[in-house]
DNA sequence: CAATTTACATAGACAACCTATGTATATCAA
DNA sequence: TTGATATACATAGGTTGTCTATGTAAATTG
């Protein structure tokens, strides 16, 4: 039982010094957490505000002033919604959604250098990379850790 | 070639999402990218912070900054490096170390309710990922992207 | 020894978070 | 309907993490 009381923290910190190196290398018009929300938003579709905080991991104000910046450079819109005054959804403005290729095109860049030169194998180890991370990401949101942050009683 | 167009990306938020992921549900007492730096102290022993700066891929005065907070909690020692009085090595000190082995406790608990379901072959497939994105971030890190940040002229 | 380079520190700014709390709407219970 | 409570989002205030630009001291070089 030796091996997975490092894989966890190895794992962990490959993807944190990757995605750091990335954030880093990878010359954005769009800063890191914004990308990331509209990324999530292209994926959801018009969304709520609290949905878009559960679905990122972060807390409401965060995604609400994120979306204060996102909205200040027209990459999305809001809309009441109509079953609830309360709630505003979320959408992506058609800027957005260019401002989003742009980073999803500049994060290639910086990492294709790499990736070409990959044969076929290499390709198929990378996509397993991804399918592992995704797979935890699913059973560790599922199954939620005995004790998050809070320390009750 | 329609697979290496979304793989990087795929990749990139996967480790970015298992990153963001970890930090936020994981009870540190060390904050992340001071934990980080602890860390690659453990793997170089005592260095000089241009080395840390490069090592960690951020710039030198983001390292003086959290060396400085880090050496305030006690966690790292400074000392002048005898055949340059310009530099200073920095050594993880015993609270550090500790420091550094509650991180890691933290996280693994933290990803352990998934990884403790996994089998043989699912847990190769965790070593995998981790492998491939070591190797990524070799590659990456020889061979320097055409256009990093600069645009230069 | 003056000029340049190197190693680190400081200054100032912004992004990205969080917790605590406020405001408006919804819901529920008399 | 009204008052209490819950929900959805916004605001306030603070910490962390980073960067570029620049300053200071020591090393190197011509």
């Amino acid at each position: 039982m030796t091996a997975p009381t490092t894989l966890g923290n190895d794992l962990l910190r490959s993807a944190a010094r990757l995605s750091r190196w990335a954030s880093r290398h990878a010359s954005f018009d769009v800063p890191f957490a914004q990308a990331r929300l509209l990324a999530l938003l292209d994926e959801l579709g018009p969304s709520r505000v609290s949905t878009l905080a559960a679905a990122d991991h972060s807390s409401q104000p965060t995604i609400t002033t994120q979306l204060q910046r996102l909205e200040a450079s027209g990459w999305v819109h809001r809309a009441s919604d109509p079953d609830d005054a309360r709630a505003t959804v979320i959408s992506l403005s058609a800027e957005g959604h260019a401002a989003l290729e742009s980073v999803r095109r500049a994060r290639l860049a910086v990492l294709s250098p790499a990736l070409d030169q990959l044969d076929g194998p290499a390709l198929d180890r990378v996509r397993v990379a991804i399918d592992v991370m995704n797979e935890l990401l699913s059973a560790a949101a599922d199954a939620p850790v005995p004790h998050p942050t809070r320390k009750d009683g």
